[in-house]
DNA sequence: GTATTGATCTTCT
DNA sequence: GAAGATCAATACA
């Protein structure tokens, strides 16, 4: 995990494939979005209480909630300070599958962790998860079993600093949320 | 198939 | 008091 002590956008890349989980619930990270100082970012104005966490360690997780109605998971990057994080955007559920159809209640796979707002609801998290570590219990971070190819591509759902081509998605993942286009 | 909108609440101005 | 790193349902072509 020292790789997260870069920027987020030197890390994003770096971050897909690794497996994710929550109490034994999760999958293969195979899209994620950064923010690093840039004017969508939640710290573009100075650190507030719902931003602290950004502050913090790299590995820490900052839980935030998104249109009043879901949770967004974010894992900070960068030394301690420096306020830069990887938006969670996509899984591939690989763990935990029919525990995450129950929360989701779904069955359909394709669905369950297609988006930041989706698998915050499947993994189970909310704000008590706020400011914890995702390398310790109870959650889990797994290094890829292979290098994973990868795209980059403008962010989705902002509407500032729009044009920056930080969004890191597997190649050819059919898990990737949907967003107004496809990469 | 794409486009539009309602739901619902925390945070900051 | 307004805006927002979303989702799912509805409306239209």
């Amino acid at each position: 995990m020292e790789f997260l002590e870069a920027p987020a956008p030197a890390c994003g890349p770096l971050l897909l494939g690794w497996t994710l989980l929550l109490g034994g619930v999760g999958g293969r990270i195979v899209e994620v979005e950064a923010y690093d100082g840039d004017e969508a970012s939640h710290a573009f104005r100075g650190r507030t209480g719902r931003n602290a966490t950004m502050f913090g360690e790299a590995g820490g997780l900052y839980v935030y909630r998104s249109y009043g109605i879901h949770w967004c998971a974010n894992i900070v990057c960068g030394p301690v300070g420096h306020a830069t994080a990887l938006l969670l955007r996509a899984l591939e559920p690989t763990h935990g599958l029919d525990v995450m159809r129950a929360r989701r209640g779904l069955t359909e796979p394709a669905a369950l962790c297609s988006g930041p707002g989706k698998l915050t609801e499947a993994l189970g998290i909310t704000r008590e998860h706020d400011g914890l570590r995702v390398d310790r219990s109870p959650f889990a971070l797994l290094p890829p079993e292979a290098p994973v190819a990868w795209d980059a591509t403008v962010r989705i759902g902002i509407t500032k600093a729009v044009e920056l081509p930080w969004r890191f998605v597997e190649r050819g993942s059919p898990w990737l949320s949907r967003g107004p286009r496809r990469a």
